[in-house]
DNA sequence: ACCTTTGTTAACCATTTGGTTAAACTAAAT
DNA sequence: ATTTAGTTTAACCAAATGGTTAACAAAGGT
C-alpha cells in the first residue's frame, strides 16, 4: 500500500491543522474545516490522531519548537548583552512577520491550559536564561550596564518584540493606522527597539 | 411587577456574563453556564439580551471602557512626558493587578474579530494620542528627549506594560518562577519600567 | 491467487449547544 | 377581584460537532 500516497496524508493532515489551530484556536476550530483544509475525509483526522486534543496538542508542540530554540540559540551565543539584544530584535522581527499568528496562538493556548507549559517542559528543549542572567549580573558589575536585573531586562526585551503582533488589532485600533503604516512602523522597530533597550540599560 | 426583585436580573446577568467570557472567550463560554453563575434559567439570558452574541457585545464594550479612559485620561494631562510615563506605568499596574483577565480578553476577541474596533470607534470615547504625539515631538525638539517617534514610544510603553500579563504563563514557564516571585516581579515593574523607559530617552 | 495490513470513505450516532415556546407566576393598577 | 404587563421556568427543537463503524480499496508479502 502506501505510506506516499498523495505525498504523506498525516503531514497534510498536520499542516491543515496548524493553519485553522493558529488562526482560530483549539476551541474556535472544527475538525470538519481541518479535514476540508486537508482536502481528505474526517475520519482520516481521528485515523491519524484519535482525537481533537491530540491533534492539537502535536500541532501546539510543534509551533512552541519553532519558536523556543531560537530565543535559546540566541541567548546562550558567546556575545556581549548588547549584541544578543540587537540579534534577538533583528531576527525575532523578521521572523514573526512570517509567522504572524504564532504568538498569539500559543499565549492564548497557554492560558487556557497553563499546566500545558509543564508537559512541554519536561520533554523538550526549552530556553534557557541563567546564561543570560549571570551574564547581565557581570557586565553591571564591571560598569559596563546600568543596574538592572537579568529578569526584568529579559521581560522587557520579549515585551518590546513581541507585543506588537499579539495586539496588532489593538494597537492599530488606538493609533488608527493603517495596514501600510503598522508594517513600516514594525519594520523600523527591527533597530529601533534594539536602540531603545541599550539606551537604557548602557553605563 | 418589579424592576428590582434580586436586585436587577439584568445586572446579575451581565456580572456573570462578565466573568465566564472573560475567562474563556466568546467560543469557549457557555450561555448554559453564565446562566448557572447568574443563578437563573438560561432562557433569560436570551429575554433580556436576545443571542449570545448580543451579550458578548455588551461585555465586550463594558471591558473596553474600563480600560481605555484610563489610557485616555494619562495621556492628556498638562504634565511632562516623563511624568505621564510613570503615573500610567504605576496607575497600570496596580489597575490591571484588579483585573488579570481583562487586557488578554481584549486582545484576543479584537483578534478574533478585528473590525469590532471600528463599532467601538465610531461610538464610544478612544484613546487620543495626539496630543501625547505633539508633545513628545516638542520635548525631543527642545533636546529634553532624545529623538524618538510619539509612535514608538507609545508603542513601547503599552508593551512593556500589558505583555507581562498577557503572557504571564510563558513567562512563568520560560524563566521557572513560582506564583510569589512572578507578583514581586511585578511589583518591582510599577517603578522598573518607567525607569527603563526614562533611562531610555531623557537626553 | 489469496490473505493480511493499511488507508479511505460515507453514513451514522450521541451529545452539546444556542435558541424558542408556551405556560405559570408575580405584583401593581383598575 | 380582575386585569395587565413584565418576569421566570421547564420542556422542547434543530443544527452543529466530535467521534465511530462498517464496508471497501490498494498494496505487498506468501
Amino acid at each position: 500500500m502506501t505510506k506516499t500516497k498523495d505525498q504523506n496524508t498525516e503531514e497534510q493532515i498536520l499542516n491543515a491543522a496548524k493553519s485553522v489551530f493558529e488562526r482560530k484556536g483549539m476551541v474556535g476550530s472544527r475538525m470538519q474545516e481541518i479535514a476540508d483544509e486537508a482536502g481528505i475525509n474526517k475520519a482520516m483526522l481521528h485515523y491519524y490522531y484519535r482525537s481533537k486534543q491530540l491533534l492539537f496538542e502535536a500541532v501546539f508542540k510543534s509551533a512552541f519548537m519553532l519558536l523556543s530554540p531560537q530565543l535559546n540559540k540566541v541567548l546562550n551565543e558567546d556575545t556581549s548583552v548588547e549584541e544578543k539584544i540587537r540579534k534577538f530584535t533583528s531576527n525575532y522581527i523578521s521572523f514573526i512577520s512570517k509567522h504572524p499568528y504564532l504568538p498569539n496562538f500559543i499565549i492564548q493556548e497557554l492560558n487556557r491550559n497553563p499546566e500545558f507549559i509543564e508537559k512541554l517542559f519536561s520533554e523538550g528543549r526549552f530556553p534557557n536564561i541563567k546564561k543570560f542572567k549571570t551574564q547581565v549580573a557581570i557586565e553591571v558589575e564591571k560598569g559596563i550596564l546600568r543596574p538592572i536585573t537579568g529578569e526584568q531586562l529579559f521581560i522587557n526585551l520579549i515585551s518590546l518584540n513581541i507585543f506588537p503582533f499579539v495586539a496588532t488589532p489593538l494597537i492599530k485600533g488606538f493609533m488608527r493606522l493603517d495596514d501600510k503604516t503598522f508594517k513600516q512602523l514594525m519594520e523600523d522597530r527591527k533597530t529601533e527597539v534594539a536602540n531603545f533597550i541599550i539606551n537604557s540599560i548602557k553605563a
